[in-house]
DNA sequence: TAATACATACATTCGTGTATGTATGTAAAC
DNA sequence: GTTTACATACATACACGAATGTATGTATTA
């Protein structure tokens, strides 16, 4: 129709934004045209194209929302006015905290597990996670090394391995969660859940600290 | 052009789950068409639609020539002429040999984790998936259960919390190896990156017992 | 001769990208 | 303070290829 102002417009965006997410997560990445997700908005593909160049372009925009609260997690997990244990072990429970209390992120997080293919042309999203995946594993192995510094490791513990042997368990429990929509085993029962990783790791129980843990 | 003998059309049947194996794991299974296996492989769709009713029952039929060696896997975690410490171990191995091993399972379960869309369409395999992972745990909490009667699990460790932890860390260790093509760090290191679990599960090592290795 | 094992041809639908239309906002000219 | 000129924010329309499913052809083989 008519133009709108500037903050409508911008307005417009986000909508498309959240809308893609709602149906990428229902339907998956290739499984949604742009047609349905201007539908969905109640726009027209001409908004979307409008907005963004293609879907690619859409999906990363849509991704890169959550950049922000990610690098929340990073930071105070290299904060080194904690011990090292600790910040691991916290580091562990915020991540599902954000995933329980930001729809966001799980939805995010659910479309890259479950809704999105990485090959083919969608090659460039496994590049990506590679490439996430190998800097997060640095972060944790560079704790780790902290840790082993601190003589609070076992002495046939290599940083190296447990960080990737940390980080694979992980990804392991947030698929398992995804999985497991409504089911809270997961979410009550995290600590039961990493604790038997860290007690192979660490000498003793360093990590249990005072843990202001955000829980819901 | 011709008919052929029925060897032969059960020839060209798996030339097709072959070509169409490599095909969706080169592509995605959204992103390749029925055209596409059937050039891959020489022939026409006209071939693909005699054999198979759409894409969805070719890729059934294709995930489905990998259940006997899974079948193996969990009889071997089942037989209780082992100690289950060592059954779980085995198992862990078992299932990384497998997969260096066997380039087929290492496609199609590379498939399942980077290749297809779960939700949408092909939401009935995420169902599957469920209820496949369901059995997987339900199967390891088993034999930790007979761990437990044994005592020679930790006090403070729930058989179920441990079975869903082990299946994560199995399932995140595959996805960061099917990741990392031919980086041999986890398949060479597979024991170190095991071991933490299950010194924070096992009261004891009781799980290195003789180990005939199947691996490379 | 009848069923088989495909190849070929056809109709239809779906999705994309782009081109174009159009009404409004916005800023400068006067 | 209007008017003008242009950019903006979409909607609509169109053209094209791709993918699917089916119908039909055809040479074997049993």
């Amino acid at each position: 129709m008519a133009r709108k102002t500037r903050e409508e417009a911008e307005q417009t965006r986000h909508l498309l934004l959240d809308t893609a997410e709602q149906v990428f997560w229902e339907k998956g990445v290739a499984g949604t045209s742009l047609a349905d997700i201007a539908a969905a908005a109640g726009l027209t593909r001409g908004a979307i194209y409008w907005h963004f160049s293609n879907k690619l372009d859409l999906f990363n925009a849509l991704c890169d929302r959550i950049i922000p609260e990610l690098e929340i997690l990073d930071a105070r997990l290299l904060d080194r006015n904690v011990n090292p244990a600790t910040r691991l072990w916290q580091h562990g429970h915020a991540m599902f905290a954000l995933l329980h209390d930001n729809p966001r992120i799980r939805r995010i997080c659910g479309i890259h597990h479950l809704g999105c293919e990485q090959v083919g042309e969608m090659a460039p999203l496994l590049l990506e996670q590679i490439s996430w995946t190998q800097e997060k594993q640095a972060k944790l192995q560079q704790v780790l090394h902290c840790a082993q510094e601190q003589h609070l490791l076992r002495d046939d513990v290599d940083p190296k391995l447990a960080a990737i042997g940390l980080h694979s368990l992980y990804g392991g429990l947030i698929h398992s969660w995804l999985l497991a929509q409504d089911d809270r085993t997961i979410h009550h029962n995290l600590s039961a859940l990493l604790s038997p990783y860290f007690e192979g790791i660490f000498k003793e129980r360093y990590w249990l600290q005072p843990l202001p843990c955000a829980a819901e």
